[in-house]
Formats: structure tokens, sequence, C-alpha cells
DNA sequence: GGATATAGTTGATTTTGTCAACCATATGAG
DNA sequence: CTCATATGGTTGACAAAATCAACTATATCC
């Protein structure tokens, strides 16, 4: 199934492990070998770590650790200490020589990198790092940090309506038309928009928007809730129930007497999700808006 | 300057050196060891390699190399020939028995990739790749590949409306009524989009746009240059130029008179592209549409 | 208090990688 | 043609890196 991606992923690793390389053969010169410039790495980080921490973080042999630490115990770099609170127990920590030396190397390291990479652009740089630390989150299972905010922000317009525009090929093969049509709906919402009756809230991941939902007046005392959309990748993470729960706040806060949305009959996620927290439906007629048929519904939530 | 990017890039480097670790730890039942298989892979994808083309592949010792190749070859799972054009190069190949062991272990790393992200959603599967080809394309200085397509998709009028939105606001500092603008401008065109008199160019750059231009039809004989814009991260690449020709060449080819275009004079790097492709300013007007003092300018190109 | 587990050390050994010398063939200048 | 030099690969001698199992000392749990 996922066969081509498997090759690429291995590709990259094969590609990777050769970038990787042409770093290592760099501290050939440095006077200590790959494991040591870890390990020396890792003692700086955690002042008093214990040996079986670094074994764990470099995955290395504990055997050929102690040794490694020996050696460097005996060049003056480092300082074993047996721990008070567990006789077997040893932490380690630099010298101020060794402190020297690391940095020395540290800062070499950092050099050498620049080096490697200072004819990329700026934008070049900032893609590079993005992509490793979306590889980061992904491989240690990080859970995506979305943030939620409100009100609306050049570019957010544009970004909902190819939200629209593609999740719904996708998902419901509704076609262009029905894009524009949404275009034409946020056109027109942000002429009409109030800050002070209406609310948009946008989820954010890296920048770059993963979700929205929009509560806007409709006379003084009713509000439509309109422009539900979530990424399917940030799906199943209670963004929803979060979204919905900061509508039904918001619209108690300012006074509505109640909450109706439009939605199709397919929405089926999302209409499950409108129950739960009280809507019901209240309407029903046929359409045939954007090139297949389909029963629209009105949904009602009384506050 | 770019010290904390360089501290992420190597805290990457570790965190990727520790997932390599954890795929490599594996082959150590597969009775191959790394460099090994890593080999063996080379042999299999250029049936008939020399030595010294694995060499620089794998970047290993040109001895140890022969070594481990004496060591296939007693194991009946490669054959050397000695090359007919010159009498110093070898070839290598994979026999049936090494074919099979290969193919053992390179389903056995499919395999284990696989069980180890299989608990990633298929967004995430997606990503994952994504990140890797994009580190792949900066690290190894590829010119990123920018596709050109007519014709109209779903997604397309938003992410366009989302491109004006943004750079409109980081370069020029328009606001949202500027997007909202696009937006009722991109439906309406999208209503009276006649595929036989207008067309669309749209720049993509891995699934995504980085460049659009368009032509409409105004009447019978002139046509209306609108929505060029670019990437920041994508110009200089000739792609402005590209767009261009093809427009003139298309306005050409559908026998209108002329094409015009309203700009501001604020576009001074699109107008510089306009006029070299002999658009001439032919009107000028005062405007404040969108929250600063700008002069409207129409350039017209007499075909 | 005795079985069991953990933290680290040590000795023996294997695997992996490096270096320089070397052979055979090819190439290019005169 | 031929001699200096370069290239592709092999070999021997070593050094470095890594592994494994046995062992000591301490801690923990019933």
């Amino acid at each position: 199934m996922h066969h081509k991606t498997i090759a690429d992923i291995r590709a990259f690793n094969r590609f990777y492990t050769g970038f990787l390389g042409l770093l290592d053969r760099y501290l050939l010169d440095s006077g200590f070998s790959l494991p040591e410039a870890r390990i020396l790495f890792e003692i700086s980080r955690g002042e008093g770590v214990q040996a079986s921490d670094i074994v764990d973080l470099v995955g290395i042999d504990k055997g050929y650790l102690s040794r490694i630490l020996e050696g460097f115990v005996s060049r003056k770099l480092v300082l074993r200490r047996r721990s008070e609170a567990d006789g077997r127990k040893m932490h380690i920590f630099l010298t101020d020589k060794g402190r020297r030396e690391f940095d020395k190397l540290d800062r070499a390291s950092d050099n050498q990198l620049r080096e490697l990479l200072k004819d990329l652009s700026p934008g070049r740089w900032s893609a590079l790092k993005e992509h490793m630390e979306g590889i980061t989150a992904i491989l240690s299972r990080k859970p995506p940090e979305v943030g939620i905010r409100t009100g609306l922000q050049p570019g957010d317009i544009g970004y909902l309506t190819y939200l629209h525009g593609r999740l719904y090929k996708l998902e419901c093969d509704y076609g262009l038309s029905f894009e524009a049509y949404v275009a034409q709906g946020l056109a027109e919402f942000y002429h009409q928009y109030d800050p002070d009756r209406d609310r948009v809230w946008v989820c954010e991941h890296q920048g770059r928007m993963v979700g929205f939902l929009l509560l806007m007046h409709r006379g003084s005392r009713s509000a439509q809730l309109r422009y539900f959309i979530l990424e399917p990748a940030f799906r199943g993470l209670g963004l929803g129930k979060k979204l919905m729960a900061l509508l039904v706040a918001f619209a108690r806060e300012k006074g509505y007497d109640h909450v109706y949305l439009w939605t199709t009959h397919e929405q089926e996620t999302a209409i499950a999700l409108y129950k739960r927290h009280g809507f019901v439906l209240t309407e029903e007629k046929p359409s045939t808006g954007f090139g297949k048929a389909l029963r629209e519904q009105r949904f009602d939530l009384v506050l």
C-alpha cells in the first residue's frame, strides 16, 4: 500500500546518512571520535548525568561507555562522582578543561555546518528548519501544536476558501462553483463583519490555518454558524469540540437567543458534532447546487 | 547570526542519527552488516556497477570494499567480471542467489519501516514524505521544480486569494479589504470564465501554487491581464518572463488586438516586466482604495 | 535475610575501518 | 614507441570501534 512512500523514506535515509557522514568525517581531526563527541555533548547538556542515561541517549554499550569515560577521566576532561543517594550510580561532570575542549568542538561543529550551508538563501534556511521540525514532530509522535486565535488576518479569507475548495472536492466531489460561492460569501461576510457581534476562530499550526469556524449575527437575537472546516490531518484531536465550545460560550456571552446553521446531509461527522452540542434538525430541502443531488439541512440550537 | 537555526539543525541531526540507529540495529540479525547492506543495495540498483562507483556512493574505503566484495563472492552472492573496455575495472553483478538474498533483506527493511510507522495517519505519512523531499531538495541544491498548467482547479481561487492577501500585506501593507476585493473579483471571473477566450496559468511546486497569471476577454477584440503574482521564494527564476510569453502567445493565437492591465505604481518589478514585453503606460489615476494613497496605472500592449 | 534487579567495570574477542604499499592497466606528452 | 603519471583495484599490517559475558557492589522487594 504505502509502498512508494516507504521507498521514498528509505531513499531519504540513505541520502541523509551520506550528509551526516559528511559532517562526521570532520570530527576526525578534532581529537574526538564520533561517539566521544556525542557523549561529551550529553555530559555538557546535563551536568551530573549518570552513565546509564548516556547509554540510553546515545545508544551505546555500557562497557564501551565505561571505557570511553575512563579515557576522558585520564585526559582530565570529566570527573566521576559516586552518587550519595545510590551508591551504584556515578554522576559525571565536565572539568573546566573538559568544558573548554567541548566548547571548542561545539563551536567548530557550528562553523562547519554554517560553512556547508552558507550558500543557501534565508528562505531555504527556514524551510530546512521547518522540514526538520516537522519530521521530528511526526517521528516522535508529538501531537501537533495548534493554536486558536480570533480575528481575521490578511490571508485568512483566501486560505479558508482554498480549504473549502480543496477538501470539498476531495471528500464530496464538489466543483469549482462551490469554491467561487465560498469566495463570494466570504467577501460579503467581510463587508458586514462586526467585531462586536461576530467572531471568527482560526486554528493555526506552524503559521498555517488548519481549522476555522465563524459566528455571525443575523438580526439582533440570532446568529449563524458558518464555514466550519478542519484540515483532515487535524481531525480527531478535539479541535472541533473546542471550537464549538468557544462558539457556544461566545453566543451566550453576547446574549443571542439561538444559533442556526445550514449544511448538507453528507457532512456526517460535522452533523454528529453539532448534535452533540444540542443542535437539532429543523428544516430540510433538496438542492442540486454543486453538481450533485443533496439535501440541505438546517440545524438550530436554542440557548 | 543563524545561530539558533544551526543549533536546531544539529539537534535534528542528533535526533535523526538516533532514528537511523534504530533502523540499523535490526540489520544485525539479517546476516549483513550495515555497509554490506548498503553495498548490496547499490549493486542491485545498478547491475554492473564498478567498485569505484560504490566507493563514491557509499563513502567507504576501497580496500575495505574490496574485502567485502571478496566475502560476497565467496558466499556466491556476487560475480566480478573484468571490464573489456578497460582492463583495470571490475563490473559487479548479483548472482541469482545474491538477488534473492537482497530481495529478502530489502523486503525486511521495508517491513521494519512500515512496522515502525504503522501508527501514523495517512496525513502524517505524506507530510513526512514532503518534509523529506524538501530537505533533500534543499541540501542537494536542486533548483525547485516548477510546473505550469492551464485551467482552474478546485483550490485555485482560494489559494490565489490567499497569496494576494498575504503578499500584498507583507510587501505593500494592504489590509483585508484588498483580499476581500480579490475574492469577489475571482468569484465573478469564475462565473464569466470562457475556456475558449480566457486562460489561466498556474505555477505549481510540489502541489502548491507559487505563481499565477490570467488573461480574460473584454469584448471580442481586447483582453485584460489580471492577478499576476509570484511567491517571493520563486522570483528570479524566469517564471514571470515565461508566464508573460505564454500570455502574449495565447493573445496572438486568439486574435486579440490588444491586451491591457491595471496595477499600481508600487508594483515596480511587475511593471518592469510588463514594459519589457511591450506594455506602455496609457492612463493614471489616484486611488485610496486599500488604505493608502496610490496611483493606479493602466498599461496597454498593442499586438 | 535471601532472591533478584540495577549500575557500572573489566577482560577477551570480534568486527569494522584505515593506511600505505603494491600490481596491472590506461593515458598522454614528447 | 616509450616513459612518466594516473586510475582501478588488491593486499598486508594495524588501529579503532564495538560487543559480550562475567563480575563487583549496591539497592529493592518480598
